[in-house]
DNA sequence: ACTGCTTCCGAAAACGATTACGGTCGTATG
DNA sequence: CATACGACCGTAATCGTTTTCGGAAGCAGT
């Protein structure tokens, strides 16, 4: 491993004048940088993380936190690969590395979150999967660390969010089943304690409220987040009495095992009950076309990582002027399914 | 912050000690240690990883590189959370955190792997997604860092990999199809130059010739590693003539898309084409219901941390014997497609 | 009282980078 | 010629740990 001391030694030049030249400090000669630069690429030289993370305070990495685990995630790792793309793009032109903090299903996240801040291992964070009240928030706070999250809470310590706009999804959806002339909507309520579930299944109960309609208790579903339990909830669905006549949901992985689930159980999709979804790369080739909800997920990474440079001090000069909080709009696909 | 320095000095003991208490170390009186483990939960102390890293010369910190982007990674939604869930069970035991090194789309891979390795960020490294001729193995081991890779290359330096069994699956998915009279075989080639696409288009050849058979160039098809991939070849594979009346592939992806394409060009599939892929949480619902290869993902991640930890000489003393190369056997389910 | 062992702890040197500070040149200015 | 100044660079302190080394204190044996 090749040390600055080594470049140094090299180039018959004290170390200090080397990493001026690198670091692009005015004090020092063009013809010696240039000799610097050009050495370093040759040795192959970069500086060690440790050593100029420990003299900065800062370490030039946001950390992604999210739990791993067959059933953990709402999302599959499609969304999350298209969203770190964004979020890349934004903060290399920083000079600036996204790694994914990856928290272990059988480690409490609040201590894993605790721990890796403590540890100094990343400048800010990004967090997903925001429960009703997140105490994560809180931490982050407390230990003063720039960060942002994707999705609302009911705690609030004035950080920027971004989330997706469930409520106008539960707005557009409902209105939309309504004028079809449904009078038994169901939904399925996503997994744990994820504040999207009552954002959602709150708007939900007020539009249809506003025409007169109510959310029947026996109507709101539960299932795990995955293909299987989509498939297990639509038992459910079919042998429910009076069964809804539509059901809207907000996760996007469910679908699939919820349409052979209904199937199996002789409801037809988009027949015997309408269905109103998210998009995923999965849904797309359901018969009957879905009809759902989608966004650029690229977009999206792109907006976090400027959001969360306006809170970075060393960085926020370049994105002053940002609203902090942002409600991600998603479009309608029209199918045939709702 | 609270550093060891105060730590110490709330003690009224010597930061030597402090540290000393902490690591676990021999010299050091049970009274003063328990003293110090106290006062560190009460302030909330917590090792800077900086310095800490900077003396010890390592990080604890295993990375796994993977790329982001949305048509990038060959595998399926939930592969990876689980692979890393159960990496995670066996690093955690040593202290060791994972995390993932996010390559960006636009990046090239193998000067993201140099910069990360020279900056000294992890210890040891899980490489996915080998290539036929991969450079990033001659890196690390230029570099002597510590590696495992989940796939093999032409390119072998020595260190440990587990590979799935592409060639024992080739041999059972071909064997199965000529046994139920299939003559006309066809595969999809995976996506780019990954080199499980070689050894399993070679085994397949090789069984295929065992029995007088031959692949046909014309019925080796490509496809991007996506849903949307999946029903853009279906119709390639609709329309040769002559057409294969069989498919085998080994991505997990592109099975849903394919089969909605083949259906929509009037192609059943398990009736006019039979068709033997990879299981995923996807798969499961397909009907008719897919022939499929399986394996435990969770397993195959506690084996790759097992032997990642068998070559890093700080821990590999409770790993020794193991054999550094797997082929990981992926078991048969039997559905009605091919 | 002296020596020889433990047992415990403090002092100080690393680790590799960044950066404040001061010193050495030339050159220009009075 | 003396002084001042700017341009450039070297020296050394610093970040927070770990770890080596040696010292102090206590105790046992002679």
């Amino acid at each position: 491993m090749t040390g600055i001391r080594q470049l140094a030694d090299y180039l018959d030049i004290s170390i200090g004048t080397v990493s001026r030249a690198l670091n692009g400090k005015a004090d020092v000669n063009e013809e010696t940088r240039r000799r610097v630069l050009e050495a370093a690429e040759k040795l192959g030289y970069v500086p060690n993380q440790s050593g100029r993370s420990l003299r900065k305070g800062s370490t030039g990495v946001v950390g992604f936190m999210m739990q791993t685990g067959p059933e953990i995630t709402s999302q599959g790792d499609a969304f999350f690969m298209s969203v770190f793309d964004g979020v890349q793009t934004v903060l290399s032109r920083h000079k600036l590395d996204l790694v994914a903090l990856l928290c272990s299903s059988n480690e409490d996240p609040y201590a894993y979150l605790q721990r890796t801040v403590a540890r100094g291992f990343a400048d800010a964070i990004i967090l997903s999967a925001t429960r009703r009240n997140d105490a994560r928030f809180e931490l982050l706070h407390r230990h003063d660390i720039p960060f942002i999250s994707l999705g609302r809470s009911l705690t609030d310590v004035g950080q920027p969010w971004i989330d997706l706009d469930f409520e106008g999804m539960a707005e557009v959806a409902i209105k939309r089943l309504i004028k079809a002339g449904h009078k038994d909507i169901g939904i399925i309520w996503p997994h744990g304690d994820l504040n999207l579930g009552y954002l959602f299944a709150d708007r939900c109960r007020e539009v249809l409220a506003e025409h007169g309609l109510a959310l029947s208790e026996d109507h709101i579903f539960r299932a795990k987040p995955s293909e299987a339990g989509g498939y297990a909830v639509a038992h459910e669905i079919a042998s429910r009495f009076p069964r809804p006549s539509a059901i809207v949901l907000v996760n996007e992985i469910l679908v699939t095992g919820l349409y052979k689930g209904l199937e199996d159980a002789g409801v037809k999709p988009g027949k015997d009950i309408a269905i109103i979804g998210r998009y995923s790369p999965q849904t797309q080739f359901l018969s009957p076309a879905l009809t759902c909800f989608t966004l650029s997920l690229r977009d999206l990474g792109i907006s976090l990582a400027e959001h969360l440079l306006s809170v970075m001090p060393a960085y926020q000069s370049n994105y002053v002027g940002q609203t902090s909080r942002v409600i991600w709009p998603m479009t309608l696909i029209e199918g045939t399914s709702g």
